[in-house]
DNA sequence: AATCATCTACCTATCGATAGGTATATACTA
DNA sequence: TAGTATATACCTATCGATAGGTAGATGATT
C-alpha cells in the first residue's frame, strides 16, 4: 500500500481540498476520487460531513500547535514571534494554501455546531501560546496589553494571507508583516 | 411590486448568503425561495452563477468605495484612518457579516475567473484610497511606506473580521484595530 | 405588436448518506 | 488445532435532495 495508513490520506486530500474552497469546498465523491476508493468507503472512516471536517480542523490545530513548540523555548521575544510568523509563512508559501482555520473562521455562520466550536479552539490555543511567548517581552506589559497583542497578530496573519493570495503575490505577505512590532 | 427592482433583490440576499457561507454558500434555489420567485426568474436576471457572483463582487465594491468617499476630503490622517475602520466596524456589527471580498479572497483559489479579477479589484481599489489618505501624514512617508500601510491595515481589518466572528466577541474587533498606528 | 418578467416543467450532474455484500485479518473457543 | 466469531476496510447499488441550467408558454407593460 502506498500509503500507512487511507484515514490519514483522505484527511490529507480533504484538508488540501478545504483551504482552497472552505467547508463547501470538499466532497465524499472527489476526495475518493483522488484516494482510489469509493465515497462509500470515505463515509466509513468518517461517517458524516460535520465528522470529516471536525476530525480536519482538530488535527490542524494539533499539528499547529505542536509544531509551535513550546512558548518558554525561546531566547528572545523576537524570535517566539519569528517563529510564529514563519508557521504563516510556510502555509502560504510552501502549501500555496490559507489557513484552514482563517478559512473556516470566514464561513463560521454557515458551519455546523461541532465544526464552529473546533475553529474558535484554534485561535483560543494560538492566542494562549503568544501570550505566554509575550512573557518574553523586555519591558513587562499587562496582562490585556499582551493578549491584545496577540490577537492582533493573528488577525493581521490572516488578513495578510488572504491578500497575498487574492493579489497572486506573495511579497505583499511580507510587506504586511514588516515592522510589525506586535 | 414590494421592491421597485427583482434584480437588485436578488442581489441583497445573495450578498447576505455569500458574505455567511461564500462563493457556495448562495444558490438559485434558496435566492429565489426568499425572493419569492422561481429559480429560473433568477436564472432571467443572471444567466450563470459566475454572473451573479461577478455582479454581487461588483456592486459591493462600488458601494464600498462610493460610501469612502473621496481621500482628500478629510481634515487629518486620523479622521481618514478612521472613517475607514468605520466601514469595516460596520459590516462586522451593523450587517453582522463577514466582509464580501474578505470571504472571497480566503476561497480565491476555488473561484471562476472573472469572479477572481473583481475580488483582486476590490482589494487594489482600496489600497489606492488609502495611499491618498495616508498622504495628509504630517511626516510624509514614502509612497513605498504609504502602500506598505495601506496593505497592512486592509489585512488587518480583514482578519480583525474573521476574529471577532469566531470568537462570537465584536470587542475582539476593537482589540485589534486599537493603537493601530498605520 | 413587441418587449419584459415570470412561470411551468424539465434536464443532467452532483451532493451527503445508507443498505447490504465481500474479502481478509485477528482473536477467541471447543 | 479446527471452527467460530468479530472487526476492518473496502465494494456495488441506490436513495432523496439539491446543484446549475434550459426551453417554451403565459401574463403584464409600453
Amino acid at each position: 500500500m502506498a500509503k500507512i495508513d487511507k484515514a490519514t490520506e483522505i484527511l490529507d486530500i480533504a484538508e488540501r481540498m478545504a483551504r482552497q474552497g472552505g467547508y463547501s469546498g470538499f466532497s465524499f465523491r472527489e476526495i475518493a476520487k483522488e484516494a482510489g476508493v469509493k465515497s462509500a468507503s470515505v463515509h466509513y472512516h468518517f461517517p458524516t460531513k460535520e465528522d470529516l471536517g471536525t476530525a480536519l480542523a482538530n488535527r490542524y490545530t494539533e499539528q499547529f500547535l505542536e509544531s509551535l513548540g513550546t512558548p518558554s523555548e525561546f531566547a528572545s521575544l523576537q524570535e517566539g514571534l519569528e517563529h510564529y510568523r514563519n508557521h504563516f509563512r510556510k502555509a502560504l508559501t510552501e502549501d500555496g494554501l490559507m489557513c484552514l482555520c482563517g478559512m473556516l473562521g470566514a464561513q463560521y455562520q454557515s458551519l455546523p455546531d461541532a465544526l464552529r466550536r473546533e475553529t474558535r479552539l484554534f485561535f483560543e490555543r494560538n492566542i494562549d501560546w503568544l501570550e505566554r511567548v509575550l512573557e518574553h517581552a523586555d519591558e513587562p506589559a499587562t496582562p490585556q496589553a499582551r493578549r491584545e497583542a496577540a490577537i492582533k497578530l493573528i488577525a493581521t496573519l490572516e488578513g495578510a494571507m488572504i491578500l497575498a493570495q487574492t493579489l497572486e503575490d506573495d511579497a505583499y505577505f511580507e510587506s504586511v508583516i514588516a515592522n510589525t512590532t506586535g
